[in-house]
DNA sequence: AAGACGAAAGTGGTTGA
DNA sequence: TCAACAACTTTCGTCTT
């Protein structure tokens, strides 16, 4: 471990933590806190199968990495400042050289530069990985190549891009989280999702209700056992058959909002609801779906009992 | 008084002719 | 391109704690 790497929970003090390496994440087993989500995947992206590839593969150098415009490979001629000092015939060489470099820069890597940009900013205000941030990039350097931004804005497409690298990397934001963060509308965001997944052939996986789990939990300050609670609900919920079709969010608190009043953690459906970005609505449904499929109605009377 | 529940009407998106 | 459709939301009235 590294200097300074957290080891113990700054909520309650555990030392519970839990690693999940996929989604960036280390998750407070006591109490359910997200502690750090914006942790580095120091894991190769490749296998070894034997000692040839793994020669092969071996890399040096700076990382190649497409958050840079030119995946970090560019060579940038000085600054303005870089000229006191030079002279006459030298002078009009650099700034000569300097004009060049500008011109042969396209449209499209001033596009990149600008787009990758915001796409930084809204990551970190997401707080997403940087492996997703990665993903994003790709997608959006892709979509730019093919000119899939033309007639719409750049910000919408760098939105779209990241909603489709979050959901590929089972780390799922939704679409008002996006939303708010790029203060992009969020049906624009929903429309050049699909358009960019659809014309780039990229394969999403319907999200999966337990990936929202965590970060609800931690915002509503639930402890780590009615969080896994909820994850079981939803597995049973899963095979019941009550998840096809319907928005994952609402399953999802529905879940948790079932097991806070398990664990005698009561939320009200109005908390769950706003921090889910659902209706109570659409929590009652779901909770009424949840109750009739799995018998947990026996689970509650025992709680309400106790009183 | 606040929260939970349910009915009814409205909205935006998907699907199939 | 249009209509049917399912999921979800909004709104509002009633019941429960």
């Amino acid at each position: 471990m590294r200097e300074g790497f957290v080891k113990k929970c700054p909520e309650c003090g555990g030392i519970n933590l839990f690693i999940n390496k996929e989604k960036g994440e280390i998750i407070c087993k006591d109490c359910g806190l997200v502690v750090e989500d914006k942790m580095v995947d120091f894991g190769q992206e490749w296998r070894d199968f034997d000692s040839d590839t793994s020669q092969r593969h071996r890399r040096t150098g700076a990382p190649m990495t497409y958050t840079q415009f030119d995946q970090g490979l560019g060579t940038e001629i000085g600054q303005k400042s870089d000229i006191y000092g030079l002279g006459g015939p030298e002078r009009s060489r650099f700034l000569r050289l300097r004009k060049w470099q500008y011109r042969i820069s396209t449209a499209i890597e001033r596009n990149l530069k600008l787009a990758l940009a915001e796409l930084k900013r809204v990551s970190s205000y997401l707080k997403l990985p940087k492996s997703v941030e990665e993903e994003a990039a790709r997608i959006y350097t892709l979509a730019v190549q093919r000119g899939l931004v033309r007639g719409r804005s750049m910000e919408s497409v760098v939105a779209g891009a990241l909603y489709a690298a979050c959901r590929r990397h089972e780390v799922p934001r939704t679409l008002d989280e996006l939303s708010e963060a790029s203060s992009i509308d969020k049906k624009e965001i929903g429309r050049t999702y699909r358009f960019v997944t659809r014309e780039l052939g990229i394969t999403v996986l319907p999200s999966n209700p337990s990936d929202y789990v965590a970060r609800f939990a931690s915002s509503l300050k639930l402890n780590a056992e009615t969080q896994s609670k909820a994850v079981d609900i939803l597995d049973a919920a899963q095979k019941a058959e009550l998840t096809s079709g319907r928005g994952p969010t609402g399953i999802a608190a529905a879940a948790l909002y079932v097991s806070a009043l398990i664990h005698g953690e009561k939320r009200t459906q109005r908390e769950v609801a706003d921090i889910a970005g659902v209706t109570e609505v659409t929590i009652r449904n779901r909770y009424k779906e949840l109750l009739e499929e799995l018998d947990l109605e026996k689970e509650i009377k025992k709680i309400k009992k106790k009183r």
